[in-house]
DNA sequence: ATTAACTCACTAACCATTCAATTAATTGTT
DNA sequence: AACAATTAATTGAATGGTTAGTGAGTTAAT
């Protein structure tokens, strides 16, 4: 008989632990039954634990949105975070932030359904649509100061920085879309160098 | 005392008017609600008719969603199909569809949380993916032979015409993204402008 | 009289949310 | 170290509303 007598035995979470849990499952089943799809029931089902719980954590559905959109963002801004270019050349961080932007990686990691789901939903609720702005201005800030510096150091022509920023999210965003449906897989490479290619020419634009 | 009593003061319809009259109300009430957030009594509520009259025309909702997918293609396949080139010099022929695809009569046509939604659900649903691929192939073919015609007049240089069409479209995905959520109404010409600039540029590419 | 358009009443499953009950871990006291 | 008190995690049962779908009945046009 074991020291701690559990009905389904899973442990005991702290809410540490849980909240974050709920809110990825939350995520997850939205990938597979849509925004809207996506209830109490079976968010808990997917993690065995009882409805009431989320219910408990989060008060009502709204706020478990809104921390979801938190949750994406977060991941959003940790993958911008984590591309590491200190050190470099500037001919080699251009280099190597544009290896970064076209890898198959970087592309896969905010799932693209997720972020249809959310984005559809943004336009119903303002709240979201902020956050998510937040998010693309974050983006267009950093790839408009890496801009600044390859033009600083005269790799680039000089130039409006932030509407080149504008101009590649705009293709990068364009190509989420289109790879998946498109592309096939023995076409990717091939299209992420074209890509590559593309963001390089916008880069000498003005 | 009218003629035709009637109980809620609409007219009966055949089936010709009513089917689409249910799809286009489809539509509007995913715009609102989103996708899974589109009930059929919610559409029937919208057009003052009973739930029960969807279903007998439908069946069930699963074909009126397929039904709404030919809609939404077929919509934009008009769309295509009304831009007028015939009669222009290869110039002005190129001239003119660049104009068009950065109007904003055009990126408005089809409204993109519809476009969201739709795409959102295509993961899930083969079917809904392969009618939505069919759509971007006739839109890539279409370009891929304008951009023929001017290679062929001497405008552009000669080159893999679906690659180029490819990444036009990734563009222009991209910029209906992008311009909702981050482009003031006083930068959207500025920011057409660069799109039209950048797409000319990626037609120079090879 | 026939056909098609349309409504009504119903079902069973699911929805978010409520509040009270239970169970386990933690803390304080001896 | 043992035990009680407190706190937090978790479940259970019930709420009223909504869902897609069925099948039978009604109404209007031809």
């Amino acid at each position: 008989m074991p020291k701690t007598s559990r009905k389904n035995g899973r442990q005991r979470q702290n809410a540490e632990i849980r909240k974050p849990e709920i809110v990825k499952s939350f995520y997850q089943t939205i990938l597979e039954r849509g925004f809207e799809g996506a209830s109490i029931a079976k968010v808990a089902a997917r993690i065995n634990i009882h409805p009431s719980l989320i219910l408990h954590y989060f008060g009502n559905k709204e706020n478990l949105t809104l921390e979801l959109v938190d949750y994406v963002i977060e991941e959003y801004d940790r993958l911008l975070r984590s591309v590491e270019l200190e050190g470099l050349s500037p001919e080699a961080r251009l280099e190597r932030l544009l290896e970064i932007i076209w890898s198959r990686e970087y592309y896969e990691k905010i799932h693209i359904a997720g972020s249809f789901s959310l984005l559809a939903v943004s336009f119903r609720r303002p709240r979201i649509q902020e956050k998510i702005e937040g998010l693309y201005n974050a983006f267009r800030r950093f790839l408009a100061k890496e801009i600044q510096k390859a033009a600083d150091a005269g790799i680039i022509e000089q130039q409006d920085t932030v509407r080149t920023a504008a101009r590649i999210i705009t293709l990068i965003e364009g190509a989420r879309h289109f790879r998946h449906l498109f592309v096939e897989k023995n076409e990717c490479e091939q299209y992420n160098q074209d890509m590559k290619a593309a963001t390089r020419m916008m880069m000498q634009m003005q």
